[in-house]
DNA sequence: GGGGCCAACTTGACAGCGTTAACCTAACGT
DNA sequence: ACGTTAGGTTAACGCTGTCAAGTTGGCCCC
């Protein structure tokens, strides 16, 4: 067991490695909190470092800057986003799991208001994607293709009409509705201009038209 | 006619209140510039002031800080919006048009990014409305209210289905679809995570989707 | 077991940001 | 002719993300 060779898990190197991994992960658990109290851009790396008893520079030992740190924190919660909704997985009708996944991604939305708006709202140069932390086509971590997946065996089973072919379009379509709503609340809903209406009531109607506009009519 | 208690159009306090707003002008001229080329948080301050030749400070005798200089311009395109939804506005079946509404609508945002960006992607303290730039309400000005306007038309013609009564509510799900694509395609159209299809047909496919989810089923 | 080394972390700074106080000046009203 | 004021400038403040250089403490190897 404890070769020469080994890949170490203990000893000190080990030790260093996971000191250096704790930190890391203080460094995101500080700026996830002061991220979702204040916002992205009201979270400055002098708060994080502050925060952990760290000094700013310390940050730029572990994340090449502000945006890759961020970017990491997004990857995270969406996986959390992903593994949430694969837990509907189960339900065997895809209708009815496009409207269940549909409920719980707005619901993750809504409570979530702060990373939602860094995943989807905000142009962010870099993917989500290229820090390894989400495996892109993985539907366990991949919540997007999870919903093409599911798309796609609706369509298999004849589901839909007949103008609908393509399983991204299709799967483009479903999310758009539901980020419309989610993205517009977060982004408006102090605003007096417009009369809101429950965001979960109206979510929950979307859902139920775009299903019945894209079903296949009853040959009845 | 030249009354010495007119208001005045002409002599010399009249010249300098017109050179202010000249001036005025040239600052939201010069913003709204460097805002389509570079986008909101890159265009500074400094860079609006010296593509005019002033000081930065300057400014702040015509705006109060930058986000107002940004909700004023915001709010200047929010009403060519709504005079561009208007055009449309002859047309006879509103269900029809919803559906080219829809279609302009997205056409402007995808034109104009950084203006849609700024007018519906960000949370902004303040809304467009209270620069009194734009009226609410008044359909000529206020695009939302344009759309809720042609809704409830198709409401009292009986054209939706009886679980939709609320003008409100069905507006908010039309308009959403539609923020959803152009939003989502603004946010992360360069994102290779993503199989985009193209959006303004996505986007007519979705209107019709919503249509026929929420009209009326022929009582044939 | 002591010398070299390297990684984690700090110090101190830089450039640029939005914004403000103090001043300056030219044109106005009286 | 003169005080007032509006429109503009100068210089600065406090803040931001970021980096070059220095410090320190523990590991590795001879």
């Amino acid at each position: 067991m404890s070769s020469l060779t080994e890949t170490a898990t203990a000893g000190p190197a080990a030790r260093r490695l996971r000191q250096k991994e704790e930190t890391r992960a203080r460094i995101l658990d500080a700026a996830r909190e002061l991220f979702v109290e204040n916002g992205v851009e009201a979270t400055t790396m002098r708060a994080i470092a502050s925060r952990i008893e760290y000094t700013p520079t310390a940050i730029y030992h572990h994340f090449r800057d502000k945006e890759s740190l961020l970017a990491e924190l997004c990857a995270l919660d969406f996986r959390a986003l992903a593994s949430a909704l694969q837990r509907i997985g189960a339900i065997d009708d895809p209708l009815e799991r496009v409207r269940r996944m549909g409920i719980a991604y707005a619901e993750f939305g809504l409570k979530n208001r702060s990373q939602y708006r860094f995943m989807f709202m905000t142009p962010s140069g870099q993917s989500m994607m290229d820090s390894n932390l989400v495996q892109k086509n993985n539907p366990e971590e991949d919540a997007y293709f999870f919903l093409v997946q599911t798309v796609e065996e609706g369509l298999k089973k004849g589901l839909f009409g007949p103008e609908f072919q393509d399983e991204h379009q299709l799967a483009q379509l479903f999310w758009s509705a539901l980020h419309g709503m989610v993205s517009l609340h977060i982004a408006k809903c102090n605003d007096p201009w417009i009369e809101w209406r429950d965001p979960m009531a109206t979510i929950r109607l979307s859902i139920d038209v775009m299903i019945r506009g894209t079903r296949r009519h009853h040959p009845a």
